[in-house]
RNA sequence: GGCUCUGUAGCUCAGUUGGUAGAGCGCACGACUGAAAAUCGUGAGGUCACCGGAUCGACACCGGUCGGAGCCA
């Protein structure tokens, strides 16, 4: 099973509880900056003295200073998952990084990566421009250049360095949402403004749990005197860095956080509320626990296919974040 | 009290010699296959402080009112 949602939903919280109450789970995290071991506060992360005994995977398991990959994190959680279920256990995915969810729920084959490929494409972009390598990906791949755009550097530069490495086109398309094996998806929703408010209360407990002192301890050790460029980029730890330089104001950046905080739960929204295969339940419902351990116990019992038979349909289903009816319920129908 | 500067989108500000307005950020929506908390796309917001004047026509010129900032007494 899988627990989805937008940061500050608790989802965390809801996983300790279903894992504890059936006994047979083990929980995988699902979010790219868990991972890194050092990023706590920041990250919101469970530590080991709160996991109640319950075994966690991919979390604590990247120095700051290392780069991650979806393809990365895909090749080493898929074992796990498939060790789990050989113990007869139950694996609940747990993280709020939508891709990096599909990317253990779904098919999906990431092509792949060559480091010199990508440097030379890197160094041509700097060189030639970004018009003449989207030209180049509108003769080769015309599909692809026409849904990247000319202005996604990016992307542009990953399609053309699949193409070079596979000789086949890049879709740039996602695959159908099509599981490996069946799975439960229970999504948390709250209502934008109490999700606001949780959020601002949250940073503020970051703050006050010392995170520009975290900030401050993972850039001054000798191994590791910054972040690597992934961990760099994490909401909380970019913000501060500037701080520790005397760039900026530590109460502007605990604002930019909060900010940035938020339009990442948009961000996270969009994506996991166009999977019509979530069972959206609401996070402050006082037998939240009780709600999906219901959702999980309805989906065991139906009969195994291809796709699990909660999809779509569920009674409970509810429109994410509740206000955005017209256009999501548009692209269930 | 005198002098100078200033009042334009939620915020910070552009606005060329008069032809009723733009940017960045924020906000809303979307796309998304090896950095995804990335990267990119679309959109909604403004009686241009207020009142009057000259002008075919004013955000822009003139006068006044109110509100900010600074300097001098």
């Amino acid at each position: 099973m899988a627990i989805v949602g937008s940061t500050g939903t608790g989802k965390s919280e809801l996983a300790l509880g279903i894992a504890h109450a059936l006994g047979d789970c083990e929980i995988i995290n699902a979010d790219a900056f868990a991972q890194y071991i050092g990023m706590d506060i920041g990250t919101a992360k469970v530590m080991p003295t709160e996991r109640q005994n319950i075994p966690h995977h991919m979390i604590d398991i990247l120095d700051p200073m290392e780069v991650s990959s979806i393809a990365q994190y895909q090749e080493a959680a898929r074992p796990i998952i498939s060790d789990i279920l050989a113990r007869g256990r139950r694996p609940v995915v747990v993280g709020g990084s939508g891709l990096y969810v599909r990317a253990l729920l779904d098919e999906m084959e990431l092509p792949g990566s060559d480091p010199e490929i990508r440097a030379a494409l890197e160094q041509r972009y700097q060189m030639e421009g970004l018009t003449q390598l989207f030209q180049e990906l509108q003769q080769s791949d015309p599909t692809a250049a026409a849904r990247i755009g000319p202005q996604n550097a990016r992307r542009i530069i990953r399609a053309l360095e699949v193409i070079t490495l596979t000789g086949k086109p890049y879709t740039a398309t996602l695959p159908q949402q099509e599981y490996v094996s069946p799975t439960i998806q229970i999504g948390i929703d709250y209502g934008r403004d109490s999700l606001d408010n949780r959020i601002d209360q949250r940073v503020e407990l970051m703050r006050e749990r010392g995170l520009l002192t975290e900030v401050a301890h993972l850039t001054s050790g000798e191994k590791s005197p910054s972040l690597g460029p992934t961990a760099a980029r994490a909401i909380g730890y970019a913000e501060l860095l500037p701080v520790l330089a005397g760039a900026v104001e530590e109460a502007d950046a605990f604002a930019q956080i909060a900010t940035h905080t938020k339009q990442l739960t948009r961000k996270q929204m969009t994506w996991f509320g166009r999977d019509p295969r979530v069972t959206w339940l609401d996070g402050a419902a006082p037998n939240l626990l009780d709600q999906a351990l219901a959702v999980v116990a309805q989906g065991y019992q139906a009969p195994a296919e291809d796709n699990p038979p909660q999809l779509g349909d569920t009674p409970r289903q509810r429109t994410p974040l509740g206000s955005v009816s017209a256009s999501v319920s548009g692209m269930y129908s």
